[in-house]
DNA sequence: ATTATTTAAGTTGTATACATAATTAATTAA
DNA sequence: TTAATTAATTATGTATACAACTTAAATAAT
């Protein structure tokens, strides 16, 4: 019988630290120690730095050249771009299958749905919403076919949403507010109106990016040393 | 006076097997040697490994897990994946900035019109055509002011025209069926007519991948045993 | 006291060596 | 002769060691 392979270091110490950006044990902008990490795991730095470098290709992490690296700086452009691809990407997921969306789709939605309102009336914490509103999106986006789509606009809402903003998400939604808006997502995917479709799901990342955008644009330095790590052509 | 920094070697080697990509000198399923190709450029094979990683990262190269990496194979599948995120990604761009399409702008998409024209005239190779069509097709993604649009535009057209398929591209289309059918996007960014723009270039790509699809479905195994190298979620 | 130069500490980039997993070749059994 | 099992080779994953660069701290000079 063939074993399990023993477990890859650098995927685990991945996982590790999109783990602490994610419980905001780690912050943007908080430096990344190769030997450190590879210490406190108890490995050497070969598949610490492996784990870096993917890291950083998702974009949750940024490094200037013998600098070593740091967990992303949101500016509130770098704000903009994500959340452009984001509702590019999913606007147009749910418009080009906007016909062909079955009952059982409108059912998954709904239950989404379902479960914000009774997440609202027992009073729950403002986590479970965020994590129902991902939920959300990405049941929209696994509506397409195109796996590589996929990928990308989880990459980009990992970005944002549910790792770098998690803690501000929480602040610039009501429970109730956010109920209000994947309510009208949802009634526009029952409509199968694409055009209609599109403009509301646009719509409501424009909003987040707009309420988003006061959050970042105090504290934080303007100067994005941020330099891609590899030749652009 | 502070000197040059010594330039990184990981750079150098991911800068060499995309060279040997584009000339056709690596070609799609052939194996990747870490060892090989140290020793070929008289380094170690660290660099190397972080150079193959990031390759494998913008989609160039897939890996099996511990059975090393290879060139790319493009499926009809991974062709059309990549295509309609290019479509999506080049339509949208030039109907958001449909509007605001200056006269300056139209000369230089023009220009390169004009220098399509030229090389038919005389009679040049089909390189130089498929040269004047990304160069096409990157002056509509600088009308985007999102960096991460373009970078994401410059990895799937990098994957499909100028790489992966470099070879195949000259026998899909005609020289003059390409500035054909650039002729008629130009026309369409000049009308500012945003839903005319969008769906042009849809239908560029549409049929692009239409016609490359019988490329690829021939000598090749449909078993895509490619592997995502890292965690998910 | 302030600025400039130098020196030292620390971190990343690279090299070498070893361990582990997988493929290929070889050997043995049916 | 063929199939299956085992040995050997090969390539990746990891560990350790060293070199180069960056940052800072400390010393010297104005």
């Amino acid at each position: 019988m063939k074993q399990f392979s023993k477990p890859i270091y650098s995927e685990e110490v991945a996982r590790l630290i999109m783990k602490r950006i994610r419980n905001g044990n780690l912050k943007p902008g908080d430096v990344i120690r190769e030997a450190l990490l590879a210490e406190e795991c108890g490995i050497s730095r070969a598949p610490v730095r492996e784990a870096l470098h993917y890291l950083e290709s998702e974009g949750l992490l940024m490094s200037h050249q013998k600098r070593g690296k740091c967990v992303t700086i949101l500016t509130p452009d770098v704000i903009r771009y994500n959340y452009e691809l984001s509702a590019l990407l999913e606007s147009e997921t749910a418009a080009q299958v906007a016909e062909s969306i079955t009952e059982d789709d409108q059912k998954k939605f709904l239950s989404i749905i379902e479960k914000m309102r009774a997440a609202i009336a027992a009073g729950k914490q403002y986590d479970e919403h965020a994590e129902l509103g991902s939920e959300f999106h990405k049941a929209i986006l696994d509506l397409s076919d195109n796996p590589l789509l996929r990928a990308l606009a989880t990459r980009f809402s990992r970005v944002i949403s549910k790792f770098l903003l998690y803690q501000h998400w929480r602040t610039i939604y009501t429970p109730q507010e956010l109920l209000d808006r994947h309510m009208r997502i949802y009634e526009a995917l029952c409509s199968r109106d694409r055009e209609r479709i599109r403009r509301v799901i646009r719509e409501h990342y424009a909003e987040s990016v707009e309420r988003l955008a006061g959050f970042c644009e105090n504290g934080e330095k303007k100067t994005d040393r941020r330099r891609a790590h590899f030749p652009k052509e």
